[in-house]
DNA sequence: GGAATTCTTGACACTTCTGTCAAACATGAG
DNA sequence: CTCATGTTTGACAGAAGTGTCAAGAATTCC
């Protein structure tokens, strides 16, 4: 193999995460992305083939950053301390100033929503990958007595999916911290009450 | 006054309402507001002034129409069921087929956010509205005796503006309702947990 | 009816963006 | 050293978008 790439793949993947989080992606042009980088326009094209291409990157990319530390959180045993580091993880991410606010998934869940099918179809996976992930800690938790047998796991994942959404919306709306920190003490005590 | 407008000022802020909704602000052009009602973008030019303008008139008509059935539902004495009817509501506008699938106000919030202050603004003081609504309700409410002495009536009123958007995320990506019916369901369990 | 005022129309200038390509370049393999 | 292969570069073509404007059209007021 010659003619060697010179650039450094993982920054510019880094750099279009950022910039489709922070403007979205219409609003992010190829331009921005060459400017951000220092790598000329023409290579990003020939490397990745399209800016849809690069923001399926950005989505896997941002999972792989961001979607850890949810992982870890989900495989506490005691559902009450997975659901609360489920949460705290997403707070932890938006309280990083290093961070554009809100959540990238949710940025493109609704720019790209039925305009965009490959990227809209990348957001709903990691969605439901999230869903099956809290079923299953809500499930087990169910099954050990540390939950009432009332309880209903996939109804309570899609709830704490939905709330963690719109934590990120609050957060990209208010700029601030605060109502999301309130947003998700509220949710997390829907687990104390029985 | 001559030279009297010919077109339906409603008809256009309605188009521009659907338009904003279905595609976002970015990804709609003047000229696709003039295919959808027929009028020639100079003359929205000439009426509006510009593209962020008509923005904040749908934003308006946004709340105009779809805020009413919100505020009705919160006027319910019963906190439990004012939250129930907010929340219905919500799914109401979902569940109806002529609308786009989410919410306008989230679709701007995460889509401006930042990078136009003014619709942002805008979108922060509905935001903001709601939430003073649902406080009050919460707060009279447990004033009456509704609600345990214990309710944080302000962090009540963010979770429940949060589960709302959320919600609308989750029919946005998902494009179906019962995910968000579930959403729904439990967080209204959050009052009556005591 | 005439005049003033406002709206409409179509065209214009300008900017920005996407995607492509040929030529120049660099590097590893043989 | 030479060649083959893949990369970089800068330019190009084309599409789409914004905002503006002068000329024409229509209507109300006097």
């Amino acid at each position: 193999m010659a003619g060697v790439r010179k650039f450094d793949e993982t920054a510019v993947i880094d750099a279009a995460l950022r910039l489709f989080w922070q403007r979205g992606y219409g609003a992010t042009a190829m331009a921005d992305l060459a400017d951000a980088t220092g790598v000329q326009r023409g290579s990003l094209y020939n490397a990745y083939g399209g800016k849809e291409q690069l923001l399926l990157r950005a989505l896997d990319r941002y999972a792989e950053l961001h979607g850890s530390a949810v992982v870890v959180a989900l495989n506490d045993p005691d559902p009450r301390r997975a659901i609360g580091g489920f949460l705290d993880a997403h707070m932890a991410r938006m309280a990083n100033p290093k961070n554009p606010a809100g959540c990238l998934m949710c940025q493109i869940a609704l720019e790209c929503g039925g305009r965009h099918p490959v990227p809209s179809e990348a957001v709903r996976g990691s969605f439901l990958r999230t869903e099956i992930a809290l079923c299953q800690v809500l499930q087990s938790g169910k099954e050990a007595g540390l939950l009432p047998s009332s309880a209903d796991a996939p109804a309570l994942a899609r709830f704490y999916l939905g709330v963690s959404r719109g934590m990120a919306v609050l957060h990209r709306a208010y700029g601030d911290l605060d109502p999301v920190r309130d947003v998700a003490r509220e949710a997390l005590r829907l687990l104390d009450a029985a």
